[in-house]
DNA sequence: CTCTCCCT
């Protein structure tokens, strides 16, 4: 090997030489520029405590993984493939001799499931951990899992994590074992310095266009050589590019070119910003970025950085199952990436367009795709690691439980798991894998694309399905030409349909895509289950339909381009697009954004299909269900009944019944009841005595059994126990009073509470004059109106529920007008009586008026009419 | 107000 070259790292490479050898782990912070990718698993590549074993080390892009294992071989003066190799998704460079391998992310979790020890394997590197994608989080996570319980004590497998802007301090202690500390080593980068210029305080999106635009023109006059301009999208990259030439054009500037550059821009496009300039033409350019810019790509020559502030990043909404692009604040980490894209050959200058105050209130960290992302490709891993609690592994941030329940439901519904919820906390607890769901996991793919690859064998559509899923696992460039239909896309694939020449790289990459899916579903040889052949037109719908069933869509009526889709939302073609043509349609892409305040736009729909609804008779009848449901008809105050065919929450066939099935017409009479209260109910004065007795004695537990609940609140909370069984004749409105809902009611009343309701609570009561009155119990304490002449002789208050409850007197004249209203009879004879007296004995001179009326005989007659 | 980026 030839003497490594000196970098900044340099001067740190003994000490992670010995940090490592000590430690099973070990952090390593070192910005840009200060050669950690290269000149670290060289340096340990002859430790001791390696011996034959491998260094593995991880990249998150392919292109930085090439090119890592590059500038190792070529500084061991070897081709790629011998000492340092890679391995990323469709390509493969080690040999037997390769001792450092470097792979991408996704990668590792691959060779993590099929050997969870890392055999051979000495030292994994996770690079650029800072980006925290899921995959570096997942694999970092079984790593730690897997050394615990596989590796033995003489050979255990070490860790190191590198990044630019980590928090070394959190990441250690999530790699402190009990018996092991975390060396944090951090080294200096290589960079010129950079002058930071803040603009005033603005909200970020306000006017982005027109300041981005002026910053650029200021910095043009100000500072010679070239720009990078960070925005958040294409659209804001657009329309800076037309405002900018516009300002070239109208001043004669000639020695600057303004160029976008962005992910769906095509590969020469990109180039063209990333290069150097030609010597003959324009010296200056202007570079208009998304966050390609920020990590992924490299660009010559730029020494003025404009930051607008922003980004877009994706966000998964588990309610829809739905990604949507968020723009953003971007974050102080990120802020400090960008700058440095100024600083790599020169000094330079970055402008950012908000205040150094903002500067501050921006969060430090980005937040992990883990948090945000669509978590179905995680889970499945999960399982196939054979755990069913997250939190028996270690994690930086914990998948969240709410996309966790959503991928958990999808992949339920496209077969790959089999059990039943237990608990909200752990929603993978009581699910397993099915056979279907381990071959799934096998295939490279996202689990929707996967289950339509396994099904498709079944129905003869494997080539075509291995064509569309090597179409949807990427972005195509032909939307241009085809709009959002997808057919003609993967005829494309097929070779039935020819397209551009400059679309060829594409169109060989997808090809050989396609043909590894051949590969692995050949394995399985599955047999066909269809017999009957699906109709050429209907094949792309029928696979779409498979992977994204809740994406059915069909047009709303009298719209020309506004559909319907099966999760229940809404969504719009392009206006142009030819697929409105058809009424349905199978899509598979669609997705809508959320701006800086929060609005969502609606959502559009970017890649689809024809979609022949016929499809539910037969090889998509499993996604169809049937049910029946009863509406309410105010009119006639009657329930209409449809059978109901439905895809998710889009209705496809109703149909009118006449003869409503007894169960469903119980429960919607149930929750009729429940909307519009118990008066439906024939309650007559008795019925309504009886619940009041039975609420009182309830309420002061009289007798030696509890009472049973049956007030109103709980009598409707429990319909369905009381209620449901008397239901069958009701059809209409009238029908409720055929219900003998005093009968009804007393079913409630468990022997002998029948007989002791009628003993502590009678309806009648004897009063010294022989009468038997009727107790109000609609009030509380219950109230006795008597005459009182027909309560002489009674000393006090005449009581129930053996004494427990005194009733409230009502005591009346001879007109039946209410003289007293008393619970202490004692006392009104004693006292206010004898103000009664003084007052009624002239009114009522026939009626009897005793001076001491509770020894007096009690009657309810005159003095002249003799009792009976 | 037309889709950020990346990966098995």
């Amino acid at each position: 090997m030839t003497a490594l070259p000196s970098l900044p790292i340099t001067d740190v490479l003994d000490d992670i030489k010995q940090g490592i050898a000590q430690h099973q782990q070990l952090v390593l912070e070192a910005p840009p520029g200060a050669g950690k990718t290269t000149l670290v698993p060289l340096a340990l590549l002859s430790a001791e405590w390696l011996g034959q074993q491998r260094i593995i080390m991880l990249e998150p892009r392919r292109m930085a993984a090439r090119s890592a294992a590059q500038r190792m071989a070529s500084l061991l003066g070897e081709p790629v493939g011998q000492t340092v190799g890679y391995r990323v998704r469709q390509e493969t460079k080690v040999s037997k001799q390769t001792r450092i391998e470097v792979i991408t992310e996704g990668i590792l979790t691959r060779m993590l499931l099929q050997d969870p020890s890392l055999d051979g394997v000495g030292l994994l590197i996770f690079d650029e951990f800072h980006e925290r994608s899921i995959d570096a989080d997942f694999g970092l996570a079984l790593a730690l899992q897997g050394r615990e319980i596989f590796r033995d004590a003489d050979t255990p497998l070490r860790l190191m994590v590198m990044s630019a802007t980590l928090d070394g301090d959190t990441i250690a202690s999530l790699l402190t074992t009990d018996n092991d500390t975390v060396p944090i080593i951090r080294s200096q980068g290589k960079m010129f310095p950079v002058d930071i210029l803040y603009g005033k305080a603005k909200r970020y999106d306000e006017n982005i266009i027109e300041r981005v635009s002026q910053a650029a023109i200021s910095a043009l006059q100000q500072h010679s050589g070239s720009q990078l301009v960070f925005l958040p999208g294409q659209g804001e990259i657009n329309k800076v590019l037309q405002r900018l030439k516009r300002h070239l054009a109208d001043n004669g500037i000639t020695d600057t070119v303004v160029l976008p550059l962005y992910g769906a821009l095509p590969f020469r496009e990109q180039q063209r910003a990333i290069e150097p300039l030609a010597k003959d033409g324009p010296q200056r350019k202007i570079v208009l970025a998304t966050d390609i810019a920020e990590t992924s790509l490299t660009i010559e020559g730029i020494n003025v950085v404009i930051d607008a502030g922003l980004c877009r990043e994706p966000c998964f909404d588990p309610a829809t199952g739905m990604t949507r692009l968020q723009t953003r604040r971007i974050s102080q980490d990120s802020s400090v990436q960008r700058m440095g894209r100024a600083g790599r050959l020169t000094e330079g200058v970055c402008y950012r367009l908000w205040s150094e105050e903002q500067q501050q209130q921006l969060p430090r960290q980005s937040t992990p795709q883990i948090l945000q992302a669509d978590l179905a490709p995680l889970l499945l891993q999960i399982l196939v690691w054979g755990i069913d609690d997250i939190h028996e592994l270690h994690w930086l941030d914990a998948p969240p439980s709410g996309p966790l329940s959503q991928a958990r439901d999808l992949l339920h519904s496209l077969g790959a798991i089999s059990g039943t919820t237990i608990s909200t906390e752990q929603p993978l607890q009581g699910w397993t894998l099915t056979p279907h769901g381990e071959q799934m996991a096998a295939m490279p793919t996202h689990p929707r694309l996967a289950h339509m690859l396994i099904s498709s064998a079944g129905f003869n559509l494997s080539k075509q399905a291995c064509a569309l899923a090597a179409v949807l696992a990427d972005r195509h460039p032909l939307s241009r030409d085809y709009g959002a239909d997808l057919a003609a896309v993967v005829a494309t694939v097929s070779g039935e349909r020819a397209c551009h020449s400059q679309h060829q790289a594409w169109l060989k990459r997808t090809q050989q895509q396609a043909k590894t899916f051949q590969q692995l579903l050949n394995k399985y040889h599955r047999q066909p289950t269809q017999t009957a052949p699906l109709k050429e037109q209907q094949q792309t719908g029928f696979l779409l339909a498979s992977a994204y069933p809740d994406r059915i869509a069909r047009k709303k009526t009298g719209s020309h381009n506004n559909y319907q889709l099966s999760n229940g939302r809404a969504a719009t073609l392009d206006n142009a697009d030819k697929l409105s043509n058809h009424t349905w349609l199978a899509v598979a892409e669609l997705g809508g954004s959320v701006n800086h305040v929060g609005q969502k736009s609606t959502d559009r729909i970017y890649s689809a299909c024809e979609f022949d609804a016929e499809l539910f008779q037969q090889a998509l009848a499993p996604l169809t269900t049937e049910k029946t449901t009863l509406e309410w008809d105010d009119s006639v105050e009657r329930f209409i009944a449809e059978q109901v065919t439905a895809v998710g929450k889009l209705a496809i066939k109703s149909q009118r019944i006449e003869k409503i099935p007894a169960e469903e017409k119980r429960q919607a009479l149930l929750a009729l009841i429940q909307k519009r209260g118990l008066s439906l109910l024939p309650w007559d004065k008795p019925t309504r005595q009886w619940q009041a007795r039975v609420e009182l004695l309830r309420q002061h537990h009289s007798g030696k059994q509890e009472w049973p609940n049956v007030s109103d609140q709980h009598l409707l909370n429990t319909l369905e126990l009381w209620l449901a069984p008397y239901l069958e004749n009701i059809n209409k409105l009238g029908d409720f009073k055929k219900i003998k809902l005093q009968e009804v009611l007393s079913h409630l009343l468990p022997w002998p509470l029948p007989q002791q309701l009628n003993e502590l609570a009678p309806i009648k009561i004897s009063v010294p004059s022989g009468s038997q009155i009727s107790i109000d119990y609609s009030q509380n304490p219950p109230v006795l109106s008597v005459k009182l002449q027909e309560m002489f002789g009674c000393a006090d208050t005449p009581s129930i529920a053996n004494g427990q409850i005194k009733l409230m007197l009502h005591l009346l004249s001879p007109a039946q007008r209410p003289l007293q209203v008393t619970q202490d009879l004692a006392g009104f004879w004693s006292s206010s009586y004898f103000e009664v007296q003084k007052e009624m004995k002239g009114r009522y001179p026939k009626h009897p008026w005793p001076d001491k009326p509770q020894e007096a005989a009690a009657t309810k007659y005159t003095k002249h009419r003799p009792k009976k």
